[in-house]
DNA sequence: GAAATAGTGTCTTTAAGACAGTATGTG
DNA sequence: CACATACTGTCTTAAAGACACTATTTC
């Protein structure tokens, strides 16, 4: 049996059958109340027609987090937001055709700028995600369009986007994936109304304003809401802190 | 330009260049208050006579974690432990010979499981991580010897440690980590001893104590420890609990 | 009985939850 | 002024930390 780096050593790209690596991106925002993700229609064979997360195949000289950026621009219309690796789907046959191992990302959008680029254009859809499961138990999730229908999902992306809501509810806490789906400025109810979105329950006012507000985080800006027909909150600013400071 | 779809389809395994897909497993132990990891000795360019985790290359039909385990066995003699995927790493150059993306993994095992497996081979060794960061954040780590002398880590293998040290940090105080470290009876002191080595930090005994116990992952047998010169702790056993208990 | 660590009980401190009451905008 | 929500203050409850004290083993 030849051993790996003997495999490496002697390496000719045309020799060997290898797996196909892509990136898939979940691009996420919060709507009224409601997780949403980026989907491109699929326009042809396998799963022709079902909705699909943007994704590239990764460039043999291209660093990972850079084709997800080039599937964030192309696939989805946007660029610069906030990016990080997930998880690595690799099962066989994953994809019927050949092997295709794909590493999934994540993106982080605020509502205002999601909308734009998804509107934009044909195929392209923000879909509406249900999570079947409480807490930080994992499973594929349902996508529903706008009239709560729920849409059909290519290859393992249904598990793709679970995995990621996952994550999403186990980092809250103590990460900034809050702000990142929230324009700059922001009501510390507008702040809640996402980690309720994301963690499934609803949380105590009180004390999430208490924790927010203490942990130093948020920097109230003076300025309030407009248009509101009640007392329009105050607005606050995100100010990003190396490491929490007693006082 | 073709597209990805275009690509897939028309897809001859010749055709392209395409990245070589590899595992490598972090195996992890503590010892006598130390994190451990399970390194192996190159034989040959590059990084020639360096330390490197036990790794293999993905076969074109073999799920990821399979791959893991085959590297856990063959390159780490062992089999069965706790296993879960980290991180995928893919700069372009991090082997000079060619694109290779790796898919890290982690493995917990025992010490007297380790012990027995790293001490049968030349060429294998379980090294002292030392961290020089301190809680969540990130970066690459040292390897030190058993006289305390630095290793020589090959590619990004000091990132991929580090990465792990920083994925246990985060997912000790939830998870079952720290039982997968130890033997199947153990005492509060050792799996205090356990998550103190982790986190890099002391720990209140009596919180701790409380912690544990309340959450009722484990149970007391009635047993004690054996051979002490003072008095012998209770021994437990880790209960797997798929949900919180209200009393 | 000395030494050393295991284990218990209780007080203090801190964070979370509950809730009443005040403040401030629109109509 | 009514309404709706923002915000503040205080009481209660639960968890964490501190610490004194008792228990149990070996030598």
């Amino acid at each position: 049996m030849v051993s790996d780096d003997e495999f490496l050593e002697h390496y000719d790209p045309t020799d060997f059958d290898r797996p196909t690596v892509a990136v898939d991106v979940v691009v996420v925002t919060v709507v009224d109340g409601e997780l949403r993700v980026l989907l491109t229609r699929r326009t042809e064979p396998p799963f022709d027609a079902m909705w699909a997360l943007p994704g590239v195949i990764v460039g043999m000289d291209e660093p990972l987090d850079s084709a997800a950026e080039r599937a964030l621009q192309t696939k989805g219309g946007l660029a610069g937001t906030f990016l990080e690796q997930l998880f690595t789907f690799g099962a066989p046959q994953r994809d019927p055709r050949t092997r295709v191992i794909s590493i999934a990302y994540y993106a982080l959008v605020a509502p205002e700028r999601l909308a734009a680029a998804a509107a934009d254009t044909e195929g392209r859809l923000l879909a509406s995600v249900r999570v079947p499961w409480a807490g930080e138990e994992v499973g594929p999730v349902e996508a529903l369009d706008e009239r709560g229908d729920a849409l059909l999902l290519a290859f393992d992306h249904a598990e793709i986007i679970g995995a990621t809501v996952r994550r999403l509810r186990g980092k809250l806490d103590y990460s900034n994936i809050g702000f990142e789906l929230l324009p700059r400025r922001f009501s510390l109810r507008e702040l809640q109304s996402v980690h309720e979105t994301i963690l499934g329950q609803t949380l105590n006012k009180d004390s999430f304003r208490r924790r927010i507000v203490q942990s130093g985080r948020v920097k109230a800006t003076g300025q309030r809401e407009t248009d509101r027909p009640y007392r329009p909150a105050e607005l606050y600013e995100f100010v990003r802190r190396s490491r929490k400071v007693k006082s």
